[in-house]
DNA sequence: CCCCATAATGCAATCGATTGCATGAATGTT
DNA sequence: AACATTCATGCAATCGATTGCATTATGGGG
């Protein structure tokens, strides 16, 4: 097929509807936003000329007489949207989107680092976008309460803080890392590694709950047990072979089960084990948490803390909505469910 | 804290700023788009003003009056965003939002699917974006040439169909299922299952691929072994259980290795593997595709067909550029190489 | 047959910027 | 000192829709 794209013509708009419809543009304004001052037939014929021509109504100067957007912007935080690989994160993603796209809203994106704080204000205020979606607080709290503040709406996932000016989303991270550490003290595990950054506000819950288990259960967490890994850092396996090799010189720092702040974090870690010939679960059992697809399909089956996403999106959506209307401020926390599979069993 | 956000204040606009400057919106136009009819000193002043009242111009107002946007629509198919759970396609995706990102331009994200063919059309006539990137051509390929005759700009990710009238960009699939197979047969697999849908375009490519590696080897392929799969499908383990089953019933369908389609697949297949006791790669060697993160993290490390995402996301940016700045449309095949690793030797 | 309520439509202002053209001020030339 | 330039700025039209208010048909009642 050798054809050429058509010079792009002149976009048809309301006049030119009106012209051929012989009818002014309030009129064909009014039919095609369904106006009840525009009898059904004259509506029918302009729409059905509408249709004929491919006609769309130029939203941008739509919006800008009805001072209104129906674009919602998501943002993701990090350097860059490639660095994102965290199935969890993107699953989230996708049920805000979707459940935005199920209100006819638009979903505009946008990354955010350091270096460009002033870039969500700017979207609100550039009247680009109606609100925002933000997934994953990290350290922009304060930022984010300043934004609230400034009478920006937006909608976080993010952990329960306490002194937040604005809608939160979350899981019961307390819970989830009580769930998770109860299980393993439950099957006689006593020594529970714990990966994960605590000073990350949800990861940091997630301890709190890892601890009140072992309270719970009379047991003393031994601290050097929890490593400090970021998300997604690939020196899972030099931290697992370094204690392994500590555990044999009977250093004591030996440990018979881990909780993993992420599955992909679990998965790292039971291939770190398995080579070096650990079986999981049966010398080590594994905790997950997110519930990510691989989760079911890994080999053992990972059991894992499960959040729900579907419903996570159409919170998020609610609340910045509850925000834009004026309502009063509320957070939500969503249930959080321990999923046992084969690593534990 | 209990402040509550203020009440959402008349938006600061380019009239306040010309009042308070003494000068007409004209000059605080040119001054802030820095033309050079403004002398320094004048440009200076206003634009401190601005910075001092968090002024943003108002660029649906602007759009409209310059004729332009500076948003791009990114469509990825599928039924929903959460569906997409594949890992390359989401990298995929985030480098072409970088690319956009780093040029300045926004990021106007839809997802499609069969109920909503006229949505990328509209997206474009409405005037809400001045492009599109298509990630993933699958079955969409004539309307997409429908589109691109339309006058549509747009660039897509996928198989270089030769009959497309709109610009592509995709790694060399064939390439890769060459390099993948040869790799196999020259270590001696004769019996290498194809895991992949070959109706998909780019799928088929590398099937073709996969069958030229050995016509030269001199092996005739058992198409038995080919397995339609649809990326991320689930049944993966069954399928090769019921092999397994078969091949030690003595029915001859045994296989030596396996070419999965994405390194998801692979995953999958090398958890059922070992879950059958079936080691990779002494037992059963296996190549993936796409080199996501985890390959390099599993255990084994999963030998793999790489194509360069970043690139691809510039490439593909590049080419939507190109179109609408009217210059002659071109296609682009991306290097391909195969990553060997433990999965394999 | 006239008047008025009601239905249908049009006029023109408006949203918030951008920009071609005109105007006025400042500077330079002879 | 008169005139030609150049520089800085403002006026007003424009982008493509929406919508309050005015206006014109239509029909019914008295």
């Amino acid at each position: 097929m050798t054809a050429t794209p058509k010079p792009t013509a002149r976009r048809t708009q309301m006049a030119d509807l009106a012209r051929m419809a012989g009818v002014s543009t309030s009129t064909v304004s009014r039919a095609l936003s369904g106006s009840s001052l525009i009898p059904e037939a004259t509506r029918e014929r302009i729409m059905e000329l509408a249709r004929s021509l491919n006609y769309q109504v130029n939203v941008g100067a739509a919006n800008l007489r009805k001072q209104s957007v129906q674009t919602v912007g998501v943002v993701v935080l990090g350097d860059s949207m490639q660095a994102i690989s965290d199935p969890f994160i993107l699953k989230l993603f996708g049920s805000v989107a979707d459940a935005l796209d199920a209100q006819g809203s638009n979903v505009l994106l946008t990354r955010l680092n350091d270096s460009r704080q002033t870039q969500m204000q700017a979207m609100v205020s550039s009247r680009q976008v109606s609100g925002l979606v933000v997934i994953g607080q990290l350290t922009w709290h304060m930022h984010l309460n300043r934004l609230a503040m400034d009478g920006v709406h937006l909608a976080v996932w993010g952990a329960n803080l306490p002194d937040a000016v604005y809608p939160q989303v979350g899981g019961d991270n307390e819970l989830g890392g009580y769930l998770a550490a109860q299980h393993l003290l439950t099957r006689g595990c006593r020594r529970i590694a714990f990966f994960g950054d605590i000073t990350h506000p949800e990861t940091g819950l997630r301890h709190a709950g890892y601890l009140r288990a072992h309270r719970e259960a009379g047991v003393t967490p031994d601290e050097r047990l929890c490593v400090p890994v970021l998300f997604g850092e690939s020196t899972l396996s030099a931290i697992v072979d370094g204690w392994l090799a500590q555990g044999q010189a009977g250093t004591g720092l030996v440990f018979d089960s881990v909780f993993a702040n992420s599955d992909v974090a679990a998965v790292m870690i039971i291939s770190a084990l398995k080579a070096r010939g650990i079986d999981v679960p049966r010398d080590v059992k594994v905790v997950g948490y997110d519930d990510i697809e691989m989760s079911s399909h890994f080999h053992p089956t990972i059991t894992t803390v499960r959040q729900p996403t579907q419903l996570a999106g159409q919170t998020l959506v609610t609340l910045l909505n509850e925000s834009q209307q004026g309502l009063p401020r509320r957070s939500v926390i969503l249930p959080t469910e321990l999923i046992v599979r084969e690593s534990t069993t």
